[in-house]
Parts: structure tokens; sequence; C-alpha cells
DNA sequence: CGTATTCTTGAAAGCGCTTTCAGCCACGTT
DNA sequence: AACGTGGCTGAAAGCGCTTTCAAGAATACG
């Protein structure tokens, strides 16, 4: 009624299939293009009156701005890369989630892809994410070399968990694996054992090396000498628990008690304990670590030291978003902390 | 050395970004950006001599076109969106790892999103997906009406695993749980249990109905009356299999075998029933349903019903890419099968 | 009241790729 | 020898949005 179109040379009205664009919400506001994308984007003033406008305009047409095409023109693509390992482990699921929900108050979405625990996927899973141009990539743990994955992400935000690492715009932090270690060894030479055995997990993970490392000064502080004959490596799940069960037990090295690196290996040991017809806690005292559902439920509720998956993930997200609007992230996760539960006794004598 | 460059009027040579893009490899191979594109998609036929030089340039230059370029222009993202209810549940971790997997294979990508059980969460999910320009959602279950779903996703290839719908460009498939389910309570029967106690899941959705079912039909096949005191509803989480293990017990419903229709509830229910002081299978035998790697793993380990969760995730993935290439999908999954472990005994007496 | 600033705003040029639309050429036909 | 064919190929027009660039409007100053 107010803005006579001055000419009628083409108007976009409805398009056949519905989409609205941000011309049309242009054409019935009665501004320019570049006009709605300042308001949509805030770059640059606009006065109230089209403002207005245009918001009833958007509120009206149901206009939602294609991210693709943003994407292309504006070289963002609201969208986070997010390199697991495995996305079906329930150790990564709880991570993801904590990202997932904290990129999406930010309006962006996670791309999740999976190493499989195998440097090559994990590097082709990188490239994927790089040729689908997202804005920054959260790498959890990895096996990548230092060097390979700095050079990879190059020049793009990243945020990565589980070891440190120094490059502008990348920002690193880990939980404090050692201390938890140490707490849960602790825990078991405070019940009287002293034959402590332990299953490590993937030394080419930062994460296992420290575990053992927490696991050795605990060790140390109570001046029990380290027995190479109680630690095993495995993989971080409930077969290799179960199998490295089974090697300790062959080598016949009497252990009262059992620190496993995470709570799938603790799950798997448990059972391999079990088939050997040894009883937790009664014969063995149980430890896991990471403390993920699965834990509470176990049989016995499995004492183990908690570190909060989700939180981590959702640190992980936040420092991105940090990144992303180009300040520097600062990370506070909370210390580790043994939740001691049903699968740890005192040791009988 | 064979083609003289016409005009220099403009060369893209190498970007200061150091992105490879379509027109360089053009003008490497001395063609045009259509043969180019024409080599990639295969839209038509180019002279083997082209060919070969655009694919020494793609491979000199390590060319990766640019997908987001590619949706805008072709209307294709190369994605496909899943909806998940969440994400970190052991359950869709396994399935989210087959879709995974198999689109990969055909260069897609899989957008996960959370509906978190929650109807408004999973529209938004779905409107997410959509202003995302995927070409095409699988949703696994949910609790989103049936018509709500339809008209949300009208018009795109769209896979529903766990509900039967119809419409062009859908496909829907469900495991059959009904089976799963009467063969579960078949065994319990065939063992000598008479008061079968059961854990209904969210009954909004079908998969839960029809396990429901299941354990009816076998109780009436095996001419069992039914007994309401022996169902309780709960929610598919293993603090809502604990739980219902206490309303059952205060019901004092005298049951001597527990179904559960999932693993997870059942696994809560084994520590409820633990903390009653009664054993299984010795008190009380338990079923679950799944056979999550949480099943095989569980003390003692659960009987349960197989149903690979990962296959239905890689079927359904097979199916969306059928649908994408204009086909008509044909899925068959694998038919339920009792695994029987050591949470179920023949009944003493 | 004229000129220098600062604000708003629209036009237009892409972002990197796909896809008509023709044009060109080598054949095969009467 | 004239005229269709069909096969390849390049030019050019977008896809929907962002972002210069510069012009016009509004405000400031002397």
């Amino acid at each position: 009624m107010n803005s006579k179109p001055t000419s009628a040379k083409k108007a976009p009205s409805s398009r056949p299939d519905g989409v609205v664009t941000l011309e049309q919400v242009a054409d019935m506001a009665g501004v320019s293009p570049s006009t709605v994308s300042r308001i949509l984007n805030g770059t640059a003033a606009v006065s109230q009156v089209k403002k207005d406008a245009v918001q009833a305009a958007i509120r009206e047409l149901g206009f939602r701005p294609n991210p693709v095409a943003r994407g292309l023109a504006g070289g963002r693509t609201l969208s986070v890369g997010v390199v697991t390992q495995i996305i079906s482990s329930p150790f990564y699921g709880e991570a993801l989630l904590g990202i997932e929900r904290e990129l999406e108050r930010a309006g962006y979405v996670p791309l999740f892809v999976s190493g499989n625990w195998h440097e090559d996927d994990e590097r082709k899973a990188i490239e994927t994410l790089l040729s689908r141009r997202v804005d920054g990539i959260i790498v959890l743990a990895g096996r990548l070399a230092d060097e390979v994955l700095l050079s990879l992400t190059e020049g793009l935000p990243t945020v990565v968990v589980g070891r440190q690492l120094d490059r502008p715009q990348l920002y690193s932090f880990s939980f404090d694996n050692r201390l938890g270690a140490r707490l849960a060894t602790q825990h078991l030479i405070d019940q009287g054992h002293r034959r402590i055995a332990f299953i490590a997990g993937d030394l080419v993970h930062d994460d296992a090396v420290e575990r053992q490392n927490g696991y050795l000064d605990a060790l140390a502080a109570a001046g029990i000498p380290f027995d190479a004959n109680l630690v095993v490596q495995s993989d971080f799940t409930e077969a290799g628990g179960m199998l490295a069960v089974s090697r300790l037990l062959e080598r016949d090295s009497h252990f009262t008690a059992l620190f496993a690196s995470n709570d799938q290996m603790a799950i798997g040991a448990c059972l391999g304990l079990h088939r050997r017809n040894l009883r937790v806690p009664d014969d063995v005292s149980l430890v896991g670590f990471d403390d993920l559902i699965m834990a509470r439920y176990a049989m016995p509720p499995l004492t183990t030291v908690r570190q909060s998956v989700y939180e981590i993930g959702s640190e992980a997200a936040t420092a991105m978003l940090d990144l992303l609007r180009g300040g520097s992230p600062r990370v506070q996760l909370p210390q580790p902390e043994l939740v001691v539960r049903e699968s740890t006794r005192r040791m009988a004598r």
C-alpha cells in the first residue's frame, strides 16, 4: 500500500517448490536484499522502521535462510566437524551429546565423523570435514600424530581434547587423567591391597599413558615396588578387558585388586574374572575409570573415577564457539573424583 | 605446450588461501569449467583425451570439489539427515555407526540431530535438517505424530525405521518386534515360568507396543491368563528399569521371571532385584531385548533377543541411497533370534 | 547557509559449481 | 554436393546469500 513498486521487472513471488528466499523477503518488505542480509547478520546499522518491516515479512513468509548459500557466499557454514573414534561407543556418545547441545544453542550443527581408531580413517575423516568447509574442528583424542593433525587443520579453529598442542587458533585441554588414576590406585592401596594389577588402555593415547602414570605414581608414593607382571595393555573395549584378565591370570601374578583404565574394560574384566570363578569384590577388588552410566548399573556397581564426559563435550564446544568468535577459550574442567561403589572392599586377611 | 591460451584475460592461478577451484582445473587442462563438471558428475559424454587431461589436472592440483557450492548449484548436498532420540544411547550409537559406514561408501555424510524424546525437539531437529538442505532424512522411531512427520518431510526422500508409513519417496520398515518378544516370553514359559512380569517401554513407540503384544501373544498361546499386576510401563532406560522393579515388587505380584522390553531396562532391573536381595537367575529369570554389547557383559550375561542394531542402521542407509538413486528399496532384516545366556534358568520347584 | 561528516541503503559483483542452450564438427543420407 | 544427424564442448545464466562500493540522506560544523 505504501511502497509503490517502481519496476515490476521481476517479482519472484512464490517459487514452485515453496522455498522462500531472502529476495522475496526483501520484496515484501520493500527493501533491498542487502538490507535484509544486514538485519539477519547484524553487520550494519539499519533503521528501526525497515527492521520491523523485514522482521514482519520474515515471519509472514516463514523465511529461513539457506545455510548452503550462506556458506558459499560468506565462507561460513555454521557447522563444526567432530572427529570421534567410534560414534557408537558409550564414551563418545556422551561427549557428542554435550557437543551437540552446546553448539545448537549458537545455531551451529555438528558434523560427526569416525576415525575408527585408525590413522588413515582419521585423516580421511578430517579431510571430509575440510572439504565440507566446516568452520572449525573438534578432535576427541585420536591417534593421528601431532604434526599431521596440526598441518591438516592449519588455519582452522581447532579444539583438541586429550592432548596438549599449541598453535594459534588451536585450543587443547585434557582431563587430569593422571590424578584420577592415582586416586583410583590409592583407594585400592588404602583398602590394604598391595598386589594391584593394571589394565592399560591403548598407549598411543595420552589418556592411556597418563592413567598408567597415575597408577605408577600411587604405587611409588606407597612404596610398593612396580611389578611388570601385573600390567597388561589392552584396547579400551569390553572384549579387551576380558582378554586382559585371561592374560593376567595365565601369568599367575596373584593380584587381589585390579584397576582398569576405563569402565568398559572393567566390565569386561569382571566377566573374565567371573569365568574363572573369581568374585568381585570378594576375591578381587575392581576399579574402573570414566563413570559411564554402565558403571552405575554394573554388577556389582563399579567403583570408578568420575569424569564428566558430557561436560568434556560441552566444554569443547564452548571453547570452539569462543574460538569462532575470535576470543580465547578458557575451560575449567571438574577435578577427577573417586566414586566408591561396591566393586571394591577392604582386603580380607 | 599444445594449447595456446587465446586470451589470458583471467588466470585464477593460485588463490591466496590455497583453495583449488574447478576453474583452475579447467584452466590447467585447457577445457571449460562445464567440461570439468561433466566429467566429475558423469552427466554427459566427454572425449577420452579431455577426460585424461582433466583427471591429471585434478590430481596435480589436488582439487576437491566444494560440496557447499555443489549444494547451491545442483540442489544436492550429499548429506542426509538422521533423526535420533539420544545420540548418546548405546542403542542409537550402534545404529548411527551402521548408517555412517554405509553412507560413507557413497560419498554421503550423515547429519545427526537429536529429538531428545521430545516432540518439539524432534520437529525442530527435522526443520534444522530441512534448512540445511539435506538430500534425504532417516528417522529412527521418534514420537512425532505420523501426519506431522509426513507433512514435514513431504517431497523429500525419507526412510522411517520403526513404524509403517506410506507415501511416495518414503520407505519404512520395522524389525519384527512382536515375534522377538514372543520368543523371549516363550523361552521363559518353556523354562517352566508362569508368573512372568513384563516391563513395557514407552508405549508411544510402535516398538514398545509390539513387544508388549508379543508378550501377550506368548501368554495367550500357552494359556496363561494375563495379569495386569505383572506389567509396568517404563521408559527404556536403566534407571527406568530399576524403578519398574520396585513398583513390581511393591505390588507383591510374585513373579519368577521378568521380561524387559530392552536391554537397558533389563540391566537396571537386575540391579533393582539385587537391591532387594533377589538373585538373577536363581530367584528371578531375566530376559532383555536388543542384544546390545552390554547384554553380553552384564552380570550374569543377559539372555536377550538379538536385533542387529548396526544392521538396522546400515539397511536404513542402503534404503536411503536407493531412494536417492530413484530406485525402490527393499530391505531384508534378519529375523529376531533368542540368545540364551545366563540370566534365565529352568524354574526351581 | 554552505560544506564536511556520518548514516543508511541499494546496486552489483561474486562464492564455486551445475545446467541449459547453442554452436561446432564429423558423419551418414539422398 | 546439399542436408540431416548426433556427439562434444563452451558460454552464460543462475543457486541464495554476503559484501564491497558508492550514492543519497541526515546530521554536524564553521
